[in-house]
DNA sequence: CGTGATCTTGAGGGAATTCAATGTCGGTGG
DNA sequence: CCACCGACATTGAATTCCCTCAAGATCACG
């Protein structure tokens, strides 16, 4: 358990330190967290929060990258969602973390008090309106990844690749985090299928696989072709 | 096209009547869409609204049911959600849908401007936190979505039957507004399987089915062990 | 250079799909 | 009233796609 951990964050500067320093409330959820936490930092495969948790923060990437999952009864494991830099996660609406949450790889997180979050929502409609905007930016993202989990495996890797292209930083080179077996687990595969795919992907000439980490993007039209 | 159909809704009470006659702001955004909406009328496979069209209203269920889906481009189509009577739907962030919403059955539906709720969530708190509670509601469920899009066909029958369970009015008796075609398309099977599931999961004394649309949930525990 | 973790590849099996035929129900018209 | 029709549902047989199990290959790291 990571209980520990958060509980000492009660240490980082909170929103009265602003309000003691006369600033107005900012406009932007964003900035607000930005100004509201300090980043932490998590160990590869570290716990960040763990499913039924009391919600007690909001978070956001500053390096690294984040899954969330589920587990079955029986060990199957579902990912809800990859965060990168610059994303938020842990957003609920119910007292408890609905998924858990793990850093992939070493990260830096900030972390922020939903309750601070929730009463500047009560003061500022901005931050309200922001605060509805990311969860219904959640929803549709959630939407999307359902759209994936119907389809033949060439397509849903073929998905995730164009996914994560269009949010990473660069060209057509995508420097992937995370395991095989976190991506199959995100698609609803086996890491088995998974690498197959790749390869098959590959043999067609629609991407190419330097290293088993980082893949190019030769033939995007082919790929948002099999993407439906 | 329901366009014609949804433009002549203007001549519905709107908040400013409200306004006029003194009456302050509802607390609830429940209540202030039964006040600014009149039940319109939608028969059986009636288009509500269609994908990429703008998202003018909201939607609520008064009698009937309801489907949201999207269609990809080689024709399978994916249905995202059934709404029963008391669901609200359409709450959409961007302008314009994501999804396409048909009446399953002969339905009622009450309608509201979305600019009149935004407006009504930037004088109130209260309407404000709803929007956003309605919308985190509505992740929790599609996210409860995905699980069972991972899971084998009995698993994701025996999951379906449990939450219309869970949802309709009265005991252990479901019964279906949709057809085997919706369910399969609602869990990302065909209607072979759902038909052939349904068959597995009688002759183990799980369920009966008397008639092609009314289950009866013979043993739910062993309904809740499929679940996972 | 070994060791464990991760990834790839192969062979065989199984669950769901596809294709096809039959069965059932509700409505309509003779 | 019942015979017919179309829509919907069920069942069967064959196929396909992905999974499972198993064996190598590659990579990172001490």
């Amino acid at each position: 358990m990571h209980t520990q951990s958060l509980t000492h964050r009660n240490s980082y500067p909170l929103p009265t330190a602003r309000a003691a320093r006369n600033v107005p409330p900012p406009a932007l959820l964003n900035e607000s967290i930005e100004l509201m936490g300090a980043a932490m930092p998590f160990a590869r495969n570290g716990e960040i929060y763990g499913e039924n948790e009391p919600a007690e923060y909001l978070y956001k990437v500053i390096s690294g990258a984040v899954r969330t999952y589920k587990v079955l009864n029986d060990g199957r494991r579902q990912i809800g969602a990859f965060y990168l830099p610059g994303d938020i996660f842990g957003l609920e609406i119910g007292e408890v973390h609905s998924f858990s949450a793990e850093a992939i790889v070493e990260c830096k997180v900030m972390l922020i008090k939903r309750s601070s979050v929730v009463a500047l929502a009560g003061r500022s409609h901005d931050v309200a309106n922001q605060l509805w905007t990311m969860t219904a930016k959640e929803l549709q993202r959630t939407q999307a990844h359902i759209m994936l989990l119907i389809k033949t495996a060439q397509e849903r890797v073929a998905g995730f690749l164009l996914e994560m292209a269009s949010r990473a930083p660069a060209g057509n080179t995508v420097e992937l985090p995370m395991s095989r077996q976190d991506i199959a687990d995100y698609l609803g595969l086996t890491i088995e299928t998974v690498s197959r795919t790749l390869t098959q992907l590959e043999n067609s000439a629609a991407i190419s696989v330097p290293s088993s980490r980082r893949i190019v993007l030769r033939n995007q039209a082919a790929l948002n072709r099999l993407n439906a």
